[in-house]
DNA sequence: TTATATTGTGTCAAGCTGACACAATATAAC
DNA sequence: GTTATATTGTGTCAGCTTGACACAATATAA
């Protein structure tokens, strides 16, 4: 099985310029929350250890966003992500770095030099928000490792990647009005405290809990639930639902009170 | 001069699959304010009578976004002009029209089916904001004219541009408090009234007044000038100017009062 | 000289923000 | 079983912001 994979992607190295459109690629910043952490996912490359954002190329017949959907459904096996593409990396200096090389002759690709994964690439990312229990991440045939990250410790990333997932983060942050955030990255139900912590995480600055508290309830946007939760030595708080229907609708305008 | 830059043209259109990346393009909307209105550069086409954006292709050698600023030059004849990319139009669907079949023909281009303009393109979306009375609107080879269009009446245009337009009028809205947009868009200086106007269309309603002049006097980013204005039968407003230090900084944290 | 449109500034009620207070309570420690 | 501890739900309040409107000042047109 997964010796036929690295075959399938042989393969594919072999016949990508026929495949796929040429000069583009996708890089996705997979973003999951935990333990009051924000986390990425990212894949280590077998050939030199180091590590990448999940990517891939866009067949000469499909949408560029749905070739970010497949690579997204291919790392995480989840269907229905939601995804946001936040930047065209277009410098020419970012495909300097010679990664593709020592790739191909890793793998036995003969002809390296006029190999089209050597060619300048242009790459669009994307930033998707998942949950992260639901989340079973997967390698693909080029890695060894399929894993999240805290982003406030990064490994050594390929190319321009960190700059690609501080340049993701940093949107995420000015567009947090705008997107379903919490809806995307907790699950069904959640206590109070769990969004503050997304919030505050993305903004980057410590929230009044009982403001945060006012202010988020008075959207109306959630649904309080008759259970409690079971966690530490003190008061259970209560578990809430987005009211899915108030809360896209109240995104369209933005939540425009300040945190 | 205009037949010598015609055969410029033809020269690239015939060199072009050498000269630049395959399968990207980008398109530039230049915002100008004028008469209370927000206008579009456009560009018409003289082989179908149709409008589009200023666009163009990227060297091989060359980063995307210098190509924005090189296709901004040619068509304002202005350097040092703000610039934003906002999207990557990358749908499969963008290039079913065959703009580019009836382009070559009328200039004359053999080998059409295989011609390297016939393939896919995905474009890199860039709004620019300049100063409507400095911009001397050039055409390119293959355009007769190049105009300001109020965005309220935009002709028929090519391809998907009137929904890049949409796309860019859209973002701009919400990175409006963050972005100079006022700096780049009126003279030196200006009154007050000018910015709110500004304000207002980009918003789509309108504000009071007394309230927006005590609200962006508060952030501290204008400096009040000696002189006059010079206009109806009324009082005369004061003239500010941008304090570009204060400004910027201002913006890095965005104009975060509500409108 | 008068009319008109628009400006600079003022007022004020209603609402929101940020900071802090305090009783309630689910578990852990003893 | 009792007590300690951390965290929750809710309250208060001064200071600030918002939105709506008021009114005198004034540059030009009539």
């Amino acid at each position: 099985m997964q010796h036929q994979e690295t075959n399938f992607f042989k393969e594919q190295l072999r016949t990508g310029e026929a495949l796929y459109l040429p000069s583009i690629s996708v890089d996705c910043v997979i973003f999951g929350f935990h333990a009051g952490q924000f986390k990425v996912l990212l894949l280590k490359y077998k050939h030199n250890n180091k590590w990448a954002l999940p990517g891939g190329f866009v067949y000469k017949d499909e949408d560029v966003e749905n070739a970010a959907i497949r690579v997204l459904n291919e790392r995480t096996q989840l269907k229905d992500i939601f995804l946001q593409q936040f930047y065209l990396f277009g410098d020419v200096e970012r495909s300097k770095e010679k990664h593709a090389e020592k790739l191909l002759q890793e793998e036995g690709i003969e002809d390296i030099d006029a190999h089209w994964l050597q060619q300048r690439f242009v790459t669009a990312g994307y930033y998707a928000l998942v949950e992260y229990n639901k989340v079973k991440p997967v390698p693909d045939a080029l890695s060894s490792e399929c894993t999240w990250h805290s982003i406030t410790d990064l490994p050594d990333l390929i190319i321009d990647h960190k700059q690609i997932i501080e340049k993701g983060l940093q949107v995420l942050r000015r567009q947090l009005n705008f997107q379903p955030v919490g809806y995307n990255l907790l699950p069904e139900v959640f206590p109070i405290k769990e969004l503050q912590l997304i919030y505050e995480t993305i903004l980057g600055k410590k929230l009044d809990r009982a403001n945060f508290q006012r202010k988020i309830l008075s959207y109306g946007i959630l649904d309080k639930k008759e259970k409690h939760y079971s966690g530490g030595a003190h008061k259970a708080p209560y578990l809430y639902s987005f009211n899915k229907e108030s809360y896209f609708k109240a995104l369209e305008n933005g939540l425009a009170k300040e945190w």
